[in-house]
DNA sequence: CGACACCTTGAAGAGGTTCAAGAAATGTGG
DNA sequence: CCACATTTCTTGAACCTCTTCAAGGTGTCG
């Protein structure tokens, strides 16, 4: 067992009102409290878990950003998605007993574990739990499809525009500025996640820096001009 | 109410290995009926349901073809699954109670109609259920990170050979051949699906008919040789 | 049998990749 | 706290894959 863990309960959290179901009596949200087995710390660069390890929980998220990523033999390398907190991670592992991908943290983080097989006993007895823990697996599957029409359909510039304005999004809604990030992984993760090479990810912040559209210094972006992002996105240019 | 509705009984489909839990008593068994409040027939190139429509219900497939996609207002358009029999369609649904992609039959096809607020009453008794609720929406996320794999790092070969696998590997799980196929969907669905234009997805075909690979008439294929196919894939010749 | 949808193939062009070199930032150990 | 190693980022030039545009062929269905 983790040294670092620690007993937590949910019915205090800050972050409830993210990952967890809302409008539930005093009783219910206690009962939530034995979600959470413990708490764990990861530092930047160590892993959640790893592809073929066997899954128990699910994550919740407290503090900290990970990546996914799908690796495979033959050299072949796929960032799933990046996720911050509030979001729950580690859905992958449930339909073989085992993750089929590893989660990395890009930064120092922290992770409510909650054992799977103690969300499916109380999502029996709590609805609100039940529902809610579909709805979690449900918009990871939208996310996903969205992900996939990113890469499928989209020219590099849409990509990352696309990208900025999701993360900072994201961002917005734990309280953060509407127009400034500081993003957490390489260009190269970031290409990865877009399908394009890092040196292509370089050049289109580039661009968007000429058509003054963004400031970049390294990893830190402010978005200036929000709209033309947009209209990159909703393939204003290409309509009829 | 559809016309064609049909009353029908899980516990004795000869589909419930694929859509269903394993080993249920007897009794399960026939709650489990109550799952499929009917039955609807889906004619070619009619929709199952649509994008901002109400979410209600999942839906098993018990014969026919289906293609999910994704259609923005700006034009662009992604294909984001084909199912076959035997496979849940639907999930996208559950997040905000309304479907967020379109599913059209690309054969006449019929499904059993599963109330989801009958899924989840079912799922809280019979935990067999409940797991096995978890896992087709699991693996559905499993599915969906390979796809974005393919379109991340995969060149057009690499894509339509996985495509052939995965298809032919599907239909021979349901006692289809090894080796031989009947396209449902148009090359432009295919490269829709694959982020690849039509053209692309024609000459690749071509390619693998020179190489001798695949032999291909219309939407009729037979793959010749699975092991090139397998070792585009794996990417064999980037290895070092 | 004719209209329509679907498929194939060629030629030219665009967008992204690859390879390479150097600059900037970050981390490490003394 | 500084020097050095390492990682990360930027930019240029040549190249390659896939796309675009175009034309013609094939198959299908009323």
């Amino acid at each position: 067992m983790n040294p670092q863990a620690i007993k937590v309960a949910c019915s205090n959290c800050n972050l409830r009102e993210l990952c967890m179901p809302m409008g539930l009596s005093d009783h219910d949200l206690h009962r939530l409290d034995d979600l959470v087995a413990v708490r764990r710390r990861i530092k930047r660069g160590d892993t959640l878990f790893t592809n073929g390890e066997k899954f128990t929980s699910l994550y919740a998220i407290r503090t900290g950003f990970f990546k996914t990523c799908l690796a495979t033999e033959d050299g072949r390398d796929q960032v799933t998605g990046f996720q911050m907190a509030g979001e729950i991670i580690g859905l992958d592992g449930i339909v073989n007993d085992q993750h089929s991908c590893d989660a990395i943290a890009l930064e120092d983080a922290e992770v409510c574990v909650m054992p799977f097989d103690r969300i499916e006993e109380i999502s029996r007895e709590i609805t609100a739990l039940q529902h809610h823990v579909h709805k979690i697996m449900s918009r990871e599957i939208v996310r996903e499809h969205g992900v996939m029409l990113l890469l499928g359909s989209m020219r590099a510039e849409e990509r990352l525009a696309a990208f900025l304005l999701n993360l900072v999004q994201r961002l917005h809604a734990r309280g953060f500025s509407q127009s400034e990030l500081v993003l957490r992984m390489t260009r190269e993760e970031i290409g990865s996640y877009l399908g394009l090479k890092l040196e292509t990810v370089s050049r289109t912040f580039s661009k968007f820096v000429e058509d003054g559209t963004v400031e970049v210094k390294q990893r830190h972006v402010r978005i200036l001009d929000t709209e033309s992002l947009q209209r990159l996105v909703n393939n204003i240019s290409h309509c009829h």
